[in-house]
DNA sequence: AGGCGCTTGTGAAGACGTGCACAAATCGCG
DNA sequence: CGCGATTTGTGCACGTCTTCACAAGCGCCT
């Protein structure tokens, strides 16, 4: 369908290089795959076939092969697909060609581990700066970055490009924070806190809520159980389950 | 057209109540909707109509009410929800009516902010117990609960019984952990490493990889800083763009 | 050079999720 | 007692996502 465009390198050539809009649900798995890539190119694999990575991602085939074919990308029929080419489409289309700068807000328990995670650098960011609203907190080092308060943020933002604010705040203090990184320019929040930011059209927000992952799961725990408690206790009938309540085998290992 | 069932009460009557097995999207949302009622609850309001609901949440009123209606709840036409009921009827579902006991593997970073956080007590888990291969982290104590040996695993989960596991560790002691998990009994897996985990049929994993959430953003980053830069490229042409590009809305503020 | 086996890319069908719009139901007030 | 304001519950249509199945393309071997 779409011509073949080649954008590799990361200094972009003349011409703009138009990124297809992909769907939502592929933009999530491609980091999935490049995550896989990653680790094949690591065990020295050169080419894999849409069968192999997608075990390594934990998807089905065919929609790997939609997804890549969403992007333009081309492997090879009879062959697969170049590790290292693909390593850098993905790359590309995700915009990691360049190291994002990160500030994170907040670094009580949960982003003190946030800003000595290790796992950022090796994945396309850096994480630029801290900052808390606690002047207790003011000043202290972590991971060769020492905390600032909060209101310094605008100052920060001057020097550095800030692409991405990370909230990393108590519920309450998590809509303030959000509108002062809108105000200083942040287009990309990432929320750990458990409430509903409210932000301007063309701001995007992801959430994460680590209780609300366990309540799901707890969910599934609760079906689990009263379902096979349904048989016991109703006695033999075992395999002959009552007939409006079928046992749908579900799709475990849920997707994020 | 489903006959009204009344699971309110935590001890079950005679009847085992069938749970009716909701889409998953919903179950997803329901966590959410049980955060802002606590919220609701906790400024004394008694009722709440669909849309305030739904406001609070974060989602579409239609929604919202396609979603309660799952579960068979009901409100009252022309009034609204019973919050107080409605949060029974939630936690009901969700399993919550048990304070769930998790098994915590992996006190690194990540590890020892999870021990630490204290929204999981609030919202009906329990931290049962702390896990870890390295010898040197072994016997510390963390918030009242000492490290343990991952080998003893078995033991403990003997004595307590494991809900819900949850992963913390490098991605390359993943898969193994989640064996050990699954073989003491453990049927819902929460997965922070960054690597697919194999596990049987049966049990849920759910995953949350935080590099990839700030993928997902660099994306979108990505897509409107080309996006913008299109136009100025091009010169005066802002409001009237190439047609071939539509300027599609997205949606922000992405859910989970 | 030709054929064979393997793998990609994609059309089509179905499942799933979303949102509108409206009928049915309930409350409060005159 | 009846009426109007309000809000739920849901039928329906639409868009998105998934999955199957297969034709088209590529490399290798003879």
């Amino acid at each position: 369908m779409s011509q073949h465009r080649h954008p590799g390198a990361p200094g972009r050539a003349g011409a703009v290089p138009a990124l297809p809009d992909l769907p939502e649900a592929t933009v999530a798995r491609l980091p999935e795959y490049l995550r896989a890539l990653h680790n094949l190119a690591e065990t020295s694999h050169e080419t894999v076939s849409s069968e192999g990575l997608a075990n390594a991602a934990g998807v089905n085939s065919a929609k790997l092969r939609k997804d890549l074919s969403q992007l333009g990308s081309y492997g090879t029929r009879g062959v697969g697909y170049d590790v290292a080419l693909l390593i850098d489409q993905i790359e590309y289309v995700l915009g990691l060609t360049q190291r994002r700068a990160v500030a994170l807000v907040g670094v009580g328990n949960l982003g003190h581990a946030l800003a000595g995670y290790d796992g950022f650098a090796g994945r396309g960011f850096r994480i630029a700066a801290l900052f808390d609203a606690d002047q207790e907190r003011v000043g202290e080092e972590i991971n060769g970055l020492i905390v600032r308060h909060v209101d310094e943020l605008p100052r920060v933002a001057a020097e550095e490009s800030i692409a991405i604010g990370v909230i990393a705040t108590p519920a309450a203090a998590a809509q303030r924070v959000a509108d002062q990184l809108v105000s200083v320019g942040v287009t990309s929040i990432l929320n750990f806190a458990p409430c509903v930011l409210s932000v301007p059209e063309g701001v995007d927000v992801r959430k994460v809520d680590l209780a609300i992952e366990l309540q799901i799961l707890s969910f599934h725990e609760h079906r689990k159980a009263t379902l096979t408690a349904l048989p016991a206790a109703g006695g033999p009938a075992l395999t002959a389950l009552p007939g409006g309540l079928a046992v749908t085998e579900s799709q475990e290992a849920i997707g994020t």
